[in-house]
DNA sequence: CTGTTAGCGCCTTCAA
DNA sequence: TTGAAGGCGCTAACAG
């Protein structure tokens, strides 16, 4: 691997020169930049990052941490935040906390390891002494989709009691009066927002607030599966299914065909938080809040990067669209 | 941010002891390791892996580069991989390709700067300069899932024919003779490789050999949905359809009834390479060959490891299961 | 505008 | 077993 040195000699500059032109924005005259690139090109030159991290204490690379890159939601985040930083010539590190503290954990003590420029964080819990340190010592860092309690960092997440609310009006609309609820953890602030919203707004809007009705998972598909079996158990026949999110929505369906069999359950109908590709396939149609993951990563990164500028940046609220596919 | 002096300052030896103790496995006292170790927690030292990567040349970091994150069958390669690489001491540097050649060459090249250790390809198309460089250059390199011509590394990739069998088969005992099918490019390995297995095996599974009913998109549901519109259009009415990967059934799925109408779509079988999990929820089912992409990442990873050793290392298929619905 | 020089933090000889 | 010293490739500060 040819080093700067090997260009500079090519090029017939000194090591400076040559180093100004191919990163500094210094000064370099157009016969010297001609030269080195020449040079650089010809060599197959690329520059050793570790080597200008060391030097100029900037890496740019972003850490990603997710809870599960297998969630349509967060691959969807992933890659637009990828392509954002790109774009802005920064290199993305992602690390799947996998739903454990412990993983997330050493994540970021290799993220802090590698010296990357800044977070963005979509975290599972509370804010662990690791993310606290690293907070602590300066690193920016900023939160997607979900908040953290007691910690300070800008955010850009989705409108919860908005997009319930859209659900509740739809609810009202098509008649329901005995709705089941299935929700996500309450140490998760989407979890915890939706669950709030949904039981603030039931009366309002018609619909039954029995709390037998409700019950949480995990977020994952199979804890929603049991919390669906739980509200069937306790002897409720609900007329509708509003799943907290993507994979809690797949639960809550497989546990309704499970318990009530495939044309029993085609009579209840479902609505998702988190809109998925093949909603419109099952019958009857799945209807669903979409919240655009996208537009999260993105403003994510551009947030970040601003925190990395010093300049001040404020938390954000991504409103919601409701895909109405009853009837 | 403490360095490796400050740890040695506290405790009261040597800069070189310091690094013995932390990282190097060379001779220390049991006295020196204790209180090095204790100034370390006590500072909460974290090893500056740029320092270290430029030092040792050895950076700890593989490159995973996937066509798209967003499809199910990557972002599980990619979960698993990461997984498998974390448990051995090694972070993964992930980016998508996003279908485009001059992306993946511009990520190639933020990987070759990071002096990643070495590369999982999971790549589109034919190899580029910039990938055969690399090659040339000595950087260990692994294939996920597709090959490519004339790229000499050891691959890990599904048994496409094999799998494609086991969907003949069950065509067979289905008693379909009218079959569309729906491939991918011909320039990716995998879509060339499913479609010469499809088509040699017609005949003696009793399926009509007329060529109109095959057609191919690019692998995505768009472009699918496209290919799967124009057999319908040649007048071909199929009893069944075998889309040849996720994204290429989706789309399908999408043509069939927007053409043909929900209730007269749902006469036709659907069958499909990769298996996802809202299959069981369209009516009829959608059977479907399951290949292990899991299976993929976390092989891919020992293999390249190996690679990296200096162990020779030998390719693989892995071969699939067929789940069947129907009924 | 350019060349020279001094480290960034770490690992690894080389002596002791 | 330990301390001292050199240098990985690069950028930035300083003279010219």
């Amino acid at each position: 691997m040819p080093t700067i040195k090997d260009v500079a000699r090519r090029a017939g500059v000194s090591l400076g020169t040559a180093s100004r032109v191919l990163s500094g924005g210094g000064n370099t005259s157009p016969k010297a930049r001609s030269q080195v690139q020449a040079a650089a090109a010809e060599l197959n030159y690329i520059a050793n990052g570790p080597a200008r991290s060391l030097r100029s204490t900037r890496t740019n690379v972003l850490g990603l941490l997710v809870s599960d890159i297998r969630n349509p939601f967060f691959s969807e985040i992933a890659h637009a935040a990828e392509r954002e930083a790109m774009r802005l010539g920064y290199t993305v590190l992602l690390a799947n906390a996998n739903e454990d503290e412990t993983q997330a954990d050493e994540y970021l003590r290799i993220f802090a390891s590698q010296r990357i420029d800044g977070l963005l964080l979509a975290p599972q819990g509370p804010a662990s002494p690791q993310l606290e340190s690293m907070l602590k010592s300066g690193l920016p860092v900023v939160l997607l989709n979900r908040l953290v309690e007691g910690l300070d960092a800008p955010s850009f997440a989705t409108d919860n009691s908005q997009g319930v609310g859209l659900v509740l009006d739809w609810l009202q609309t098509r008649g329901h009066r005995d709705v089941a609820f299935v929700g996500g953890p309450n140490s998760i602030s989407t979890g915890a927002e939706r669950m709030a919203a949904y039981r603030a707004g039931r009366e309002s809007h018609g619909i039954n607030t029995d709390d037998a009705f409700i019950d949480a998972g995990d977020f994952l598909a199979d804890g929603a599966e049991r919390a669906m079996m739980r509200i069937l158990e306790r002897g409720k026949r609900p007329t509708a299914v509003f799943g907290a999110n993507g994979p809690t929505t797949l639960g809550a369906l497989r546990a309704l065909r499970w318990v009530l069999g495939a044309s029993e359950a085609s009579r209840v109908e479902v609505v998702s938080f988190d809109d998925l590709e093949w909603f419109e396939f099952v019958s009857p149609a799945i209807s669903a809040v979409r919240h655009d993951a996208a537009a999260i990563g993105t403003a994510g990164v551009t947030g970040l990067l601003e925190l990395i500028a010093g300049q001040p940046v404020a938390s954000q609220r991504i409103s919601t669209t409701f895909i109405d596919r009853s009837v």
